[in-house]
DNA sequence: AATTAAATAGTGGTTTACCGCTATTTTCTA
DNA sequence: TAGAAAATAGCGGTAAACCACTATTTAATT
């Protein structure tokens, strides 16, 4: 009995090309595609697959909040995160929500394939590139563990704003708030995020989807 | 006789799922894959194709230099550039080299195939979301004209460390220039680029992958 | 009801970024 | 080889970001 898997990605060109990788595998079938988290859900409700692939970015709704909900109601399906973006805090952060395994989205076939199979056994699967970042990250945290940082709803909104290249005092205007406060929330951005400036602020958010 | 598409793009889950869409097109034939820039001038000396989808993001080269350098030799190579970004400055660039059409990543199956059948027949393709932002980009841009910027050697490296968050005092340093030089590149950055602060500088830097 | 986290606002200060100039030397290229 | 573009360095100044605190009010959670 084959390995039912389940492609969670909004890009036609990804979805058909794992269908393709995996057109040569006799052990894995791919059961659904969805395009979008909306689907996914209503999908996964009536079918379960064995291993899910999911796209960090679906247009309606984040990789985090996919993966919390779908693992709180069907803990038995192992989730493997599919990602173009190799930053640890998105990383830590979806395997502390119980994903087994993070795919980077250049990996070649045979990685793709070892992945599944791996995670589909109950193991854990980590694209070799994010080993070496894992542990620099271990060891530069290694006092303070609380490092998977979440955002909170007015610290998004800055950093938003930040992005799109407004001053703190064009904030505070935007937001009806006082320049000190907009401050105060940049500078809780970059304690959170661990940068030093603006130029990480963006680097981060961008990389990660944050926003 | 069908037309013949070569294919250049690092990432094999892209390769094959453009594989994978073109499969069912009789009237398309995928000659060539290849994953590096290196290869692909190799291989285009030996065996040109009638269109070229063209990832802008090879690992060893960059989508520019290839294009000047395929179209300069062969010019009767229909190039389609395939990118995620859609930043107005890359694509213009892009056009200005000679490229008969910009295909984000994001289009469905239809749409690529459209593409590559209209650049084949020697007209022009955008992905429609691109038509919009270029039309305000040129009212923006009424009045001045030359505005497909290139960044100088040195306005790269400047960047570069703007993004690894590094103040204009340590680039000043690293690069063993004045303080005031470092100023000067960076404000020519700004202007260059259109953008207002560090911010905006490293949004398009990322998004281009200008660095 | 009690505790915690988030959001708000402030003081006071330092550092960095941003801006518009001028000007010389070097490098590229038509 | 003349002219243009790039790289260098400077001046004087303003605006913005960054930092370390304290402190009150408002959710959220237990």
């Amino acid at each position: 009995m084959p390995i039912k898997l389940a492609i969670a990605d909004d890009h036609p060109i990804v979805a058909k090309g794992i269908c393709n990788i995996l057109r040569d595998a006799a052990n894995i079938e791919v059961s659904d595609v969805y395009a979008n988290g909306t689907s996914l859900l209503k999908g996964i409700k009536e079918r379960q697959p064995d291993v899910l692939l999911l796209d960090m970015h679906l247009p309606d709704m984040s990789g985090p909040e996919l993966a919390a909900s779908i693992l709180k109601n069907y803990p038995q399906v192992h989730i493997l995160v599919l990602s173009s973006s190799d930053v640890i805090f998105q990383v830590k952060k979806m395997l502390k929500l119980g994903c087994m395994g993070y795919l980077l989205k250049d990996s070649d076939e045979t990685t793709i394939l070892q992945a599944i199979e791996t995670v589909y056994k109950g193991g854990q699967f980590l694209s070799p590139a994010l080993n070496q970042l894992l542990i620099e990250d271990m060891f530069r945290n290694k006092k303070s563990e609380k490092k998977t940082t979440t955002l909170t709803r007015r610290e998004k909104e800055v950093l938003q704003l930040i992005i799109d290249e407004h001053t703190n005092q064009e904030i505070a205007d935007k937001l009806f708030l006082s320049l000190h406060t907009v401050e105060n929330h940049r500078i809780s951005l970059l304690h959170k995020l661990e940068v030093k400036n603006t130029a990480g602020l963006v680097k981060i958010a961008l990389q990660t989807g944050l926003v």
